[in-house]
DNA sequence: AATGTCGTCAACCGCCGCGTG
DNA sequence: ACACGCGGCGGTTGACGACAT
């Protein structure tokens, strides 16, 4: 048998949303918010599924929504996010106010990728791309690659048990551990968009999943992180780039 | 001007995780 | 412990416009 249907196909309307059935969407949102997205549908009046509904929203109609090209910074913030999250577009969109997960992931499809490409950096390993992998990325895109492993374990992460890295400028010999290991590049966790706020320590470790807002969840194991002791409390922390050093 | 190719992006599909009974 | 329903997520598709030939 197998799961029932979202909805009935049979009556619901697909593709291109029409005028109306935004104003409707909007109006019957702003009356009564957002939520139960099974039975919005039938209650607003339209001939769409929930799903349908929920992601013309959440895409398109949402007012706090940023239109437009994405900005230099924008590019930059979500390249890092990326190199330390993978593919989690919705938690990459956490950190970019008016952006959805769906906007970044096309943009990162048709425009990061390229970018990452023209400065010789593997877009799934945000390392640079050795012969091999340029001559992977000139193949064929319907030559089938499989995935690689996320990268989020790329960046081993700091704990207060370890000394803290001495800065990038360890040379670039960088790239290879002393047993030959390919070594994580590090992290620029500066990940405001714009310039720096002029006292903002950038140099000192931080608590990537508490910047993230991901403290408590599966992927923070961070303990106490409030209190200024907190420190040998099991935070893992992240070392800044050096400038000009890409991730 | 007609046709083909490429790039963009809105929308769909199927899976997964969580909450609930 | 288990099944179910729902919302949310990521991958993929397809329509459409821009550009090249």
């Amino acid at each position: 048998m197998g799961r029932s249907p979202c909805c009935e196909k049979e009556h619901t309307n697909k593709g291109a949303w029409t005028k109306e059935e935004d104003q409707r969407l909007i109006a019957y949102i702003r009356v009564n918010g957002e939520g139960c997205w099974r039975s919005l549908p039938k209650a607003a009046g339209l001939l769409r599924c929930g799903k349908s509904c929920r992601l013309r929203w959440m895409n398109y109609l949402r007012p706090d929504l940023k239109r437009g090209n994405f900005t230099d910074d924008e590019d930059e913030l979500i390249i890092r996010l990326h190199s330390l999250l993978g593919n989690k577009w919705s938690l990459i969109a956490g950190q970019l106010p008016g952006r959805t997960d769906n906007e970044i992931k096309n943009y990162w499809n048709t425009h990061i990728k390229r970018k990452l490409l023209s400065r010789g950096m593997d877009p799934h390993t945000h390392r640079p791309l050795t012969p091999v992998d340029g001559a992977a990325a000139s193949r064929p895109a319907h030559i089938a690659v499989p995935a690689r492993a996320a990268p989020p374990t790329m960046f081993a992460p700091l704990t207060t048990k370890q000394p803290p890295m001495e800065s990038s400028s360890d040379d670039g010999s960088s790239g290879a551990t002393s047993t030959g290991e390919p070594r994580c590049p590090d992290l620029n966790l500066d990940l405001s968009v714009g310039p720096p706020a002029a006292d903002t320590p950038t140099s000192h470790p931080v608590c990537l999943c508490r910047h993230l807002g991901l403290r408590g969840g599966a992927v923070c194991s961070c303990r106490q992180a409030d209190s200024p002791g907190s420190q040998g409390g099991g935070f893992r922390y992240f070392r800044p780039l050096e400038e000009g050093q890409y991730i």
